[in-house]
DNA sequence: GGTAGTTTTTGAACCGTTTCACGATCAGGG
DNA sequence: CCCTGATCGTGAAACGGTTCAAAAACTACC
C-alpha cells in the first residue's frame, strides 16, 4: 500500500489531449526533463519504452511475451525486468488490431435478474474459462432494439462470438453479423434456419409433461397462467399443454384456461388466480399450470390467503424449478431445465471447426413433481 | 430471413475484379474448394473500402461517422449508401487505439450465480446504458487468482473502469491497476484506503440491526449461523450481532451461539440448526439469525419438519431479503440491502470528475420484519 | 475579377502491437 | 580459412481507424 504512496500525482495531471496535445506529441516527444525522475511518463508504458529501457528492439520485447523460448535467457531476463520496472501492460487494442485475435465473447440474454439466465451465463463462463476467454454480458430486457445495439457494440469490439436469447422472432441482425465473419449461437431458442446453431429447451415438451402430469391426477379443467404470446416460451409452453389434453382425448377449448398474466412475478400470478377463482363454479379449475415459478409463487400465496388447500382443492405446478421451489410451505411441482448445460453447450457449439455443420441442440426437460400437484 | 440468400453473393462479388474476388482471397488464406459456403475468407470492408467505393478520403468517411454535420449532405448520404451497401461495421480495436476511448466497464463479482450480485450488475448496467458503455462482467468465485485475471484481461483490454467486489482482503492489485490509470471502484466492500472509491453496505450496522430486534422480542440467547470468518461480511455482520448483545448488557460470549455452517446454502443451514437443537436445553437459543436467506430457507424447512413452530417456539431472522422471503410458509424477517443502488452507485463513483477526491459510500441495511420473528 | 473568409475535403501521421525478411553472430566441418 | 546452418535479434511494414494542418472549393463583397 505504502508503495503507492509515490503515485498519485499520476492521477492528478490529466491528459488534456485537446489544446497541448498535438505539441506535446510532436516537438517535445517527452519528459520535460525533470530530476525528480520515478514520477516520469504518466503514458501508459508501451512495448516501445520496454524495448528502450531494456536496450533490445521492440520486436524482441514481443518475442519475450509471445514466443519466450525464441530469445536468449539472458535477453529474457533482462526484458522481463524491463517490464515489472516500468508497470508494463500489453495494449490489447493494438495486439488485437495487429493480431486479429481477440479472446472474448459476447452474450445477450433477455433478463439479467432472471436466475435462468444468469445460471445460463455462469455455464457459459465455466466452459470459456479454460481458454481464457472473456464474458461480457448485457441484458436486452426483450428490447429488440437493445439486443441490436449490445450485438453491434460487441461486433465493433470484435468478440470471437455471440450468444444470444433474442428479444423476438425477428433475426435478421444475428444473420448478418454472422455472414460478417462472427460466430453466434441462439440460447433458449431453436434456430428457425440451419445456417445457424442453437441451443434449447423443449418448451413444448415442457408444457405437454405439465398438463399430462395434472391430467393424470385426475383434473380435467387447467388453468394457464400464461405471459404474452409474443414470447415464445409462452408461446410454445401454450401449444405443449394444448397437445398434452389432445393426448388425453380433452378438448383445449374449453379444459384449457388461458389467463394471461399482467407480469411474470408473483403478482402477476396473484392477479392470475384470482381471474381463475372468480370464474363461475362450474367451469372453475382444479388445477393451475403456471409459466414459471416466481408466478406460481404468488398463486400459492393467495391460494393459502382464501383459504383453499393445496394440492386437495387446487393442485399448482411451476416452471423453472428455481432453488425454493422444494422449499416453499407447500413444495412446489415444476419443470425443470437444464440450465447450466444449456450454457456450456452453448459455448461449445460457438467453436466448433468452421466446416462442420451448425448444430442445433434441443434438450428435453424434466418434471420434478411435489406436494403441490400430489393426488387427491 | 430470405434478404440473406443473397449476402454471400453480394460480398463476393462486391469486391473488385468480380470474377475471382473470392480467389484472390484465397491465395493467402487457403481454404480452397468451397461448394455452397462462400461465406468464408471475406475480409471485412475497412473505412478505405469504403472511401474507395464512395469515392471520397478515409477522412471523410471518419468524419460521416463522427461528426456528421462537417461533411455536406450530398457527400454524406454517397459515404453512408457505400457503408450500407458493403455492410461496414467500424472496427473498435483501430477506434481505441488510435483515439484512447472504448467504452466499456469490467466488472468482477464474487459469485455470478448469487442474486445479490446479479441484482447490483443490473444496477451497473442501467447506469451505464445512458452513455451506451458495453459492461463485462465476470465470477471469482472468490478465488484471488481469478479476480486477478480477469482485472489484468480487462485492463489489457482497455476498459474505462472495473468495478470489484474482492474476493479477499488483499487489494494490491486493484490499486496498482488504477495506478496504470483505470478507474476503479469497489463493491460491497469498503475501501481501505481513502484513494480509493467504494461503495458498501454497512454490514456490522445489520447485523446489529437483527439481533437487536430479536432482543426486543425478548430473546437472550440467540444462535448465529455463519459462515467462514475469511468473508469479510460474515466477520462484519458476527461483529455487530455481539454489539447488539452488548448494548443491551447481555454477555456475547454466552448469549450468542455462533455456529459455522457448512455452505451458505439451504443444506447448511439445515445442518447448523440441528446443530443449535442438539444443544442442552439450558444452553438453547430461543431464536436463530442467519447469514443469508438461503440458510434461513433450510433451517424454516427443519423446524417445520420437527414440529417446531416458528416464532413462538424458535424465531428466525435472515439476511438479503430475497424475492421470495415474503411468501415463505412463514414469511421470513430478513434484512435488506439497497442491492439495485448499490450498483447504480458505483457507477456513478466511475466516472466522477478526476479532480474530485475518491469517494466511499456507505448504504445502511434495514430491516423487514415479518410473521418468522413476531413477538412470542 | 480579385480578395478575404468560410466551409469541405484531403491525405499523411500516428496509436502500440505482431510479423517477417533479413543481418549478425557463432560453432563446427572440410 | 571459408563455408554452411542454426540461432538470435533487428527494424520496418502492416493492422484500421482518428486527427489535423493544409489544400480546395465556395461565398460574399468590393
Amino acid at each position: 500500500m505504502k508503495r503507492f504512496k509515490n503515485y498519485p500525482i499520476q492521477g492528478g495531471g490529466r491528459r488534456d489531449s485537446s489544446h497541448n496535445g498535438g505539441m506535446a506529441n510532436s516537438t517535445k516527444a517527452s519528459k520535460p526533463a525533470d530530476g525528480a525522475g520515478a514520477r516520469t511518463a504518466r503514458r501508459r508504458a508501451s512495448i516501445t519504452d520496454v524495448a528502450r529501457a531494456a536496450g533490445v528492439a521492440v520486436g524482441t520485447v514481443s518475442n519475450v511475451l509471445n514466443k519466450p523460448d525464441r530469445v536468449l535467457p539472458a535477453t529474457r531476463e533482462r526484458v522481463e525486468a524491463a517490464i515489472a520496472e516500468l508497470n508494463f501492460v500489453r495494449n490489447g487494442s493494438a495486439r488485437q488490431l495487429r493480431a486479429g485475435t481477440l479472446t472474448s465473447v459476447g452474450v445477450v440474454v433477455l433478463d439479467l435478474s432472471n436466475p435462468f439466465f444468469t445460471d445460463a451465463a455462469r455455464g457459459i463462463q465455466d466452459r470459456l474459462e479454460r481458454d481464457s476467454f472473456t464474458l461480457m454480458v448485457a441484458g436486452s430486457d426483450e428490447d429488440l432494439d437493445r439486443e441490436r445495439r449490445y450485438l453491434r457494440l460487441y461486433e465493433e469490439h470484435g468478440v470471437q462470438g455471440v450468444i444470444v436469447s433474442p428479444a423476438t422472432d425477428d433475426i435478421d441482425h444475428v444473420l448478418a453479423l454472422r455472414e460478417r465473419g462472427t460466430a453466434a449461437v441462439l440460447l433458449d431458442r431453436p434456430s428457425p434456419v440451419p445456417e445457424l446453431a442453437s441451443v434449447a429447451v423443449d418448451d413444448v415438451a415442457g408444457g405437454r409433461l405439465a398438463v399430462a402430469h395434472l391430467i393424470a391426477q385426475g383434473h380435467e379443467r387447467i388453468a394457464f397462467l400464461n405471459g404474452s404470446h409474443s414470447i415464445r416460451q409462452c408461446r410454445d409452453r401454450r401449444e405443449g399443454a394444448a397437445a398434452a389434453m389432445t393426448d388425453a382425448g380433452l378438448d383445449p377449448e374449453t379444459a384449457l384456461v388461458e389467463i394471461t398474466v399482467p407480469s411474470l412475478t408473483p403478482q402477476g400470478g396473484e392477479a392470475g388466480i384470482r381471474e381463475a377463482l372468480a370464474l363461475p363454479a362450474a367451469s372453475r379449475p382444479s388445477a393451475v399450470f403456471c409459466v414459471n415459478d416466481l408466478v406460481a409463487l404468488g398463486v400459492l400465496r393467495t391460494l393459502r390467503r382464501e383459504g383453499i388447500a393445496v394440492p386437495e382443492e387446487m393442485a399448482v405446478v411451476g416452471y423453472d424449478d428455481v432453488t425454493f421451489a422444494a422449499e416453499l410451505a407447500t413444495p412446489l411441482s415444476s419443470v425443470r431445465q437444464p440450465t447450466l448445460e444449456l450454457g456450456t453447450r452453448a459455448a461449445d457449439l460457438l467453436f466448433r471447426p468452421e466446416d462442420s455443420a451448425p448444430e442445433q441442440v434441443v434438450f428435453e426437460p424434466e418434471l420434478v413433481t411435489r406436494e403441490s400437484s400430489a393426488a387427491r
